[in-house]
RNA sequence: GGACCCGUAGCCUAGCAUGGAUAAGGCGGCAGCCUCCUAAGCUGCAGAUCGCGGGUUCAAAUCCCGCCGGGUCCGCCA
């Protein structure tokens, strides 16, 4: 609703769109008067003067969305008019699941997560599977259809390396009921450590890569065999977060079904190949210091070879491509894209993502110095579960709270941090409820539900939003719901999932100002029934918005 | 050495893309609010040289240059 209002004051204005935005003194402003002021300096006229004179020659009527303009220090004030605000509740309260849908059509393919199949997923790792998910959702619900593909990097060293320290240690103990994942990265660290003090293990990775890339049977199985434990373990958690991928793509069956021979028969036939011994790309005309190596003297090939393959077969299935990585991959990511130019293939959008650290420093699988996911969502859980011991629930309902509540509470602490931010990790920030987070807005939204349970159970559930009683309160909620799609619109253009949480919270804050000192159900009638259309309609935007973040939407805790 | 990102109250963050009207939340601190729709809530107070220095502009947290601090990258690793 909010993209037809401001698309009416733009149209009204006939003005470009970025002299249209959003303020605290107004729904819309219009900034342009200054620049004109500016630009007619020898006219002599105060921004202010030229806003008027902007503001008297528009036919204001035709809009309907327009309820008022006015002209104020320079800025021309927009605000919604009665009818937006009631075909704002009414569009909700229609629409309900599908409120904030937009068919912006099209394909898209985001990749997320991808974390090397060396051990479970820890907070670094899930920093990308929550903006990858929630990139998803929001790409979902503007209507494009969306495909997820996790990335399996099957052919690295590190997964050599895995399956030398599964071969020398075994997969744990299958009597203990260990995750497989966790199991992997113990005979992966393991190994790590024989490593330091035996530099043929180096040469013995090597041959493995060799024999799979090769496609040798037996060691094709052993490779399947730590890689899919390790999946198994990794989808089990990304399951507890609510994150779902599509496909899991392996990275060698680019090398299995030709795509990476193709690619490289290409790029010799432009003549972008620098074959000695290895064979290399030139880019010293776009400004690189170093040739990107893609094959190896021993035949094997480099990880971009195949990701050049990986992106020739996106570009031949979607229209765009969306790969959320590590800030540490930005160079990498500049020379594929590059590469791809080369190819007149269309390069990926890459959201890049900061680190997450411990407090002692960095992250690594290899030498066992992370926190796992799973560790964290049990920890959530436990200090979710403690909070709730004491309340009228079932056990099953109390653990169902808990976890919900848990998951929500991680999502939302690393979807709310823009992802060009570091960020270092720290327990009692994490296990922390009494601040901004899932939970907050999780309440907000049981309390709608609860004050609209209450109103069923008191025979008086109808609904009858009248926007000429709207008090300023009222207002603000109202025309913050109106804005679901607006932001929707916006994140698929910036890639920018953040933005949304803070949507969502503001809904919240916004809704539990209302609350505090709007009476619903013991208002008089007409009162009641214009704020439980309110109640009902911020509960289902609030719903939605928690879908969109990946954060179950309880309607009692 | 070169390149990129970050630097906003004691702490964590929003705002920066597209400069604009008093820099916004939360935690922690202090003082309050449950005979009233869920107190996982709400109110008030204290707390900011927007890293530092220049510049552009009528106007800079936002744009440009330099510096400082933190992170990352510059592999025949992924």
């Amino acid at each position: 609703m909010f993209r037809e209002f401001r698309k009416q004051v733009i149209e009204a204005l006939s003005c470009e769109e970025r002299f249209v935005r959003e303020s605290d003194h107004a729904d819309l402003a219009y900034t342009g008067a200054f620049k004109i002021a500016k630009e007619r300096k020898e006219e002599k006229r105060s921004p202010q003067e030229v806003a008027e004179e902007i503001l008297s020659n528009l036919a204001l009527e035709i809009y309907d969305y327009i309820g008022s303009a006015e002209a104020v220090n320079g800025y021309i004030n927009f605000n919604v008019s009665y009818e937006f605000l009631e075909d704002t509740i009414d569009l909700i309260l229609d629409e309900d699941w599908n409120y904030g849908r937009l068919k912006l059509g099209g394909e898209a393919l985001i990749e997320h997560t991808s974390a090397n199949p060396d051990g479970p997923l820890h907070i670094g790792h899930i920093r990308n599977s929550i903006i990858g998910d929630t990139l998803a959702r929001i790409f979902r619900k503007a209507g494009i259809n969306v495909t997820t593909h996790y990335y399996v990097n099957d052919m690295g060293r590190q997964v050599a390396l895995a399956v030398l320290g599964v071969r020398k240690y075994g997969l744990g103990d299958e009597k203990q009921e260990e995750k497989p994942d966790h199991a992997v990265a113990k005979a992966y660290i393991a190994i790590n450590r024989d490593l330091e003090g035996d530099l043929s293990l180096d040469a013995e990775a090597e041959r493995l890569m060799v024999e799979y890339e090769e496609g040798r049977g037996e060691v094709v199985e052993e490779f399947k065999r730590v890689v899919n434990a390790a999946l198994e373990g990794i989808t089990e958690t990304l399951q507890m977060l609510n994150v779902e991928h599509d496909d899991y793509v392996w990275e060698s069956q680019f090398i299995r079904n030709g795509y990476v021979d193709k690619v490289l028969k290409e790029l010799e036939e432009k003549g972008l190949l620098v074959k000695d011994g290895a064979w290399k790309i030139d880019l010293s005309d776009l400004g690189y210091e170093k040739e990107v190596v893609v094959r190896r003297e021993n035949g094997t090939t480099l990880y971009i070879a195949r990701d050049i393959a990986y992106h020739l077969w996106k570009n031949q299935n979607f229209e765009r491509s969306i790969n959320v990585l590590g800030s540490d991959h930005k160079l990498y990511g500049r020379q594929l894209g590059d590469i791809l130019k080369k190819l007149n293939l269309k390069p990926p959008e890459i959201v890049f993502f900061e680190f997450v650290s411990l407090p002692e420093g960095s992250m690594s699988t290899r030498r066992g110095k992370f926190i796992s996911a799973d560790e964290l969502i049990q920890k959530v859980y436990e200090e979710a579960y403690e909070i709730i011991r004491e309340r009228e629930f079932s056990e099953k309902e109390k653990k169902e709270v808990a976890k919900a509540v848990a998951v929500g509470a991680i999502r939302y602490d690393f979807i709310k941090v823009a992802p060009e931010k570091p960020m270092v990790f720290d327990w009692k920030q994490a296990l922390d409820f009494e601040r901004q987070t899932a939970s907050y807005i999780q309440y907000a939204h049981a309390r709608a539900c609860s004050i609209m349970r209450k109103a069923v159970e008191a025979g008086m559930p109808d609904l009858e939003f009248n926007p000429e009683i709207c008090d300023e309160m009222e207002r603000k909620l109202v025309v913050l719901l109106s804005k679901f799609s607006y932001i929707v619109e916006r994140i698929v253009k910036e890639l920018r999932p953040n933005v949304f949480a803070d949507y969502v919270l503001d809904i919240a804050m916004t809704f539990n100002d209302f609350y505090k000192d709007h009476p619903v159900l013991k208002a008089e009638s007409e009162y009641r029934m214009h704020r439980l259309a309110i109640v009902d309609a911020t509960r289902v935007t609030l719903r939605n918005g928690l879908e969109l973040l990946g954060i179950e939407p309880l309607e009692k805790m």
